[in-house]
DNA sequence: TATATTCTGGACTCATCAGTCCAGTCATTC
DNA sequence: GAATGACTGGACTGATGAGTCCAGAATATA
């Protein structure tokens, strides 16, 4: 509750920054590890070897942490547009991007902030949202926009690539996606890869423009 | 940690069936609702009328209650097999599965039992595996059971139903899931029906036999 | 009726944790 | 070197919740 801002910046000691980076470290690493209610803020202070009167100092109380926290967390763990050729045709960039999503979406990271987002629905709705956009949302646009060049080159016979997109990325997501997320024993690689070619083969199938 | 046993079932007043039934149904509610933390041991006693003495004498610990009260949901929320048709061809039982399947997904209590069991992944692994088989992979072994069905009568090209009913169910998923998911701003009704619409219609397309 | 056991409800212990307060120390600016 | 504000660490408050204990009432069997 109480005001976060230096009462007069320019005079005193300053807050320190490399202290206010390590809180927001630990705060990341020990909320995804423990969810909000598992980590304390001692734990948290403790963690960035500080003490907990700082913690209130620099980020006013546990919810504010909790947010800036999760926030800093998804903005940096997007899938990047950029790896995204658009000159290469379906047959070439999709397995490679459904490789690339798969990974993403099967590691430890994934699973944890999902899995906070989920649980902390009820107390603080903004997350979720937040994380979806940073996200799922994001990854969607990268390739609706890869699929609508190709259809626009006539490689792909696609008339709502965002349609398409979440088809191909919640399609691709498959019992591998399911077994981590409930703690279930993981599928074999070579399943998972076998699912994986089998979708984008599927995909391409359904949107083959008919032959001329 | 207490035994549960009576010390001499025969002898004395016999624990309460109804009770029991009482104390495991405010758990289900509570714990659906509140989750594990934010559901107490009061509550349960109190929203099942009884003394919270009672419910240790039932159950034992929450932990205990926790573990029951979710198994026994999971196991009655299951998409039952009998009400799918294997002699519709699939343009007419597909619509009809996936607006079925769209319905469970979007609704509160699969939200609830997702976050549940998501949230309580680390300290009750087992939830998560008890909720994949009676929830997801029973769905998925319906649909799969059907798809080869229709495979056999040569209505569908499909050589590895149980890829093709993880890939139809996952994709239905989309959008709109994710956003009930994470709490965002759902998507309107006919957004909805347009999107499974249209996977319905990819997905035939994809696995419609070769013109003879 | 005597006995055994459950059920109640309230009091109790024990632990945890968010958030505050404060006195003393440290770094920075004027 | 004086004023200012950050930082520390420990003590403190207040709340919550799991699990136990107990005395008395209720309910079953023998």
């Amino acid at each position: 509750m109480s005001a976060i801002e230096a009462k007069n910046p320019a005079r005193g000691r300053p807050r320190s920054e490399t202290k206010r980076k390590k809180i927001l470290e630990a705060a990341v690493d020990l909320f995804l590890a423990n969810g909000y209610e598992g980590a304390s803020v001692e734990d948290i202070a403790a963690a960035a070897g500080v003490s907990r009167q700082t913690v209130y100092s620099h980020f006013g109380s546990k919810e504010d942490l909790f947010g800036l926290a999760v926030s800093s967390r998804c903005k940096k763990s997007g899938v990047d547009p950029d790896r995204i050729d658009y000159s290469q045709p379906p047959e070439v960039m999709l397995p490679e991007i459904a490789r690339r999503f798969a990974t993403l979406l099967l590691g430890e990271d994934a699973k944890r902030v999902n899995a906070i987002c989920t649980s902390c629905a009820d107390t603080h709705p903004e997350l979720g949202q937040l994380f979806f956009e940073h996200g799922p949302c994001q990854a969607k646009q990268a390739v609706a926009d890869y699929l609508a060049s190709q259809a626009q080159r006539g490689r792909l016979a696609i008339t709502n690539p965002g349609f398409a997109a979440w088809q191909l990325l919640c399609m691709l997501k498959g019992e591998a996606q399911l077994r981590v997320q409930f703690n279930c024993e993981p599928l074999p690689a070579d399943a998972i890869d076998a699912y994986i070619d089998d979708c984008v083969a599927m995909f391409i199938r359904a949107y083959t423009p008919a032959a001329v």
